[in-house]
DNA sequence: TTGAAAGCGCTAACAA
DNA sequence: TTGTTAGCGCTTTCAA
């Protein structure tokens, strides 16, 4: 038999809706009167119907976060952060995995949100114009993660700045041929990332007085094979790379991987470096520009519940105001060494 | 203003209760009266409020899954799986991470999960008598992933017998002196996995004659670092072993990085071999024995949702009857080889 | 096969 | 500060 607001009403002594108000912590209970209903609440091992408030409130005290995937690292990273903050202020995480292109378009048609969430977390999903204004529809605050959207909140790191840093630094180590492995394809919108890596990796060059060359920037995929790929396609080139700038750690890893395979010593012959701070960055000895995921996470989750409970509507009349610009550091390892004496 | 079912029975010209019966798919609505709903609910975008059929009928169409981390890579996986067998058949994820002690014990204090939840999906969590118990209450199917409880349906790999074969493949390679990194604390109780792959390792070798030296089990704590930490002890041993198996491609990972750092070729001097073929196996040239991650999470969701759905009620009145044991698979890479004639 | 109506277990006016 | 009461938007008897 569950046990429902009005016998912890009847034990203590006092009305359901007083129950309702002390069990919620709202002002206007008399400290006594609170503690009794606490004291009921706990001898009946009192849990309140989640539904029948929502229902009655119109609140879900539940935040949608929609992914691209669950199981990739910088994702679970993110969601760990999210997953804390959440849960210690009372709030459910419901999850939406959208993997590949059918149920992404069932998920934008049909927005299954709609009456579930308080808000919506988007991690680093490059969105259309319409999948966005489809979310703004929802009329909850929305936090995108990673992902730069005209008028809406965000948490990312200078993607830019980090790229530039990363390169001037196989620069200052006296490298003046500098491939860069990344994603080069037309970029889907609001997908800024890769856009801001490339650009910032050529603003260092020129900064150097060093003039880009675009046979030198070669398509990654982002994973550990394409960035194989992009290494051995810049290995074939007339005049190789002294350096590197992999866009992520996984296609250095690849990168790295590749170099051996060519009888090539890193850093000796050839430096790379990646971008992230990949769990396994640290052991492979990959120097990288390291992004703290979880915080991104963490600062989202807050970003949101912020906007929830101080009722602060901003952008499209629907999400809090401004969003957090992640710092990124450089980590030095095994894998940079100035250019061997030609 | 939201649309709500009355709008839709005043459209298709029905009452609310058929169209409740015709939107859920029950069998009782007449042919015509369904499509003229459905096209009613469709010309008014219309979604049901969950909140209000939770509460009406009793079922939250939600499963929660308890897992101590959500940012490592085997429950990332894991939960991959897990999402989207759930989400095709229309159920909420509700996630519960608990990665310290303090979330552990206000989750099993309080089980947050009562009401909001028709059934759990454990992931890999070591548990306590008293822990199990107390999800026991919650009366719910619940399906156990990567642990053995009794009573209980799981969904696991034969640990014993894939740390047989791994250990096996060293022997049959030409191994005589192997060791083993992994778990050898007493074990917490119902954690299943570190117990079993020592017994395999144990009985491979028994059965080849070769007597197990407590002298070569060491404590790897399923970590990278704790991984080279192990290796570095074994390579102390007077008389050190020329294979080793790790209970988990991460520690396996820090085994390799140790023996380079101590001047070993591996595999030429020293085999390694690890388990679970983790996502950067492959690109480490890592010898494993692999499991299949996200199957598991996909049988595991379907485990629960035939609970749920035929209403099959098993051990302890509760859950599925029974559960499945996914095969794993020795994949031989660069890591393992015949050891050097001494 | 369909409709009328009584809840599901809370919250939020409003009144006291 | 507390109580009374009318919903919240569905589902589910029960009757037709």
């Amino acid at each position: 038999v569950p046990v429902g607001i009005d016998d912890v009403a009847a034990l203590a002594g006092v009305s359901t809706a007083t129950v309702s108000r002390a069990l919620r912590g709202l002002p206007n209970v008399a400290t006594a009167t609170r503690a009794r209903v606490l004291d009921a609440a706990h001898a009946l091992d009192y849990v309140s119907s989640p539904s029948a408030s929502r229902l009655a409130s119109g609140r879900t005290f539940t935040v949608g976060a929609v992914t691209p995937f669950l199981g990739r690292w910088f994702f679970g990273q993110v969601l760990s952060g999210v997953e804390g903050v959440l849960r210690e202020n009372g709030y459910d995480l419901l999850l939406y995995a959208l993997p590949d292109d059918e149920s992404r378009s069932r998920f934008f048609g049909a927005l299954p949100l709609r009456r579930r969430v308080d808000a919506v977390l988007v991690l680093t999903m490059p969105l259309s114009q319409d999948e966005v204004e489809s979310l703004w529809a929802l009329d909850v605050p929305i936090v995108f993660v990673g992902t730069h959207v005209p008028d809406g909140a965000s948490v990312l790191i200078d993607d830019l700045e980090g790229a530039r840093r990363a390169t001037r630094y196989l620069i200052e180590l006296g490298h003046r041929r500098i491939a860069m492995i990344g994603e080069n394809r037309d970029e889907p919108i609001h997908f800024t990332a890769p856009t801001a890596r490339r650009e910032g990796y050529r603003r260092a060059l020129v900064e150097a007085g060093i003039r880009p060359d675009r046979s030198l920037e070669v398509e990654g995929y982002f994973t550990v094979d394409g960035g194989g790929r992009a290494m051995a396609e810049l290995l074939q080139l007339p005049d190789p790379p002294t350096a590197v700038f992999a866009q992520s750690d996984e296609m250095a890893y690849g990168a790295v991987r590749e170099a051996h395979r060519a009888g090539l010593h890193v850093p000796d012959d050839l430096s790379i470096i990646g971008f992230d701070d990949h769990e396994l960055a640290s052991m492979l000895g990959i120097s990288t520009m390291a992004q703290q995921v979880p915080l991104q996470g963490r600062l989202a989750a807050r970003l949101v519940l912020d906007a929830l409970e101080e009722g602060v509507m901003g952008n499209r009349g629907q999400g809090p105001r401004q969003g957090h610009v992640v710092p990124t550091e450089l980590v030095v390892r095994e894998s940079t060494a100035p250019p061997r004496r030609s």
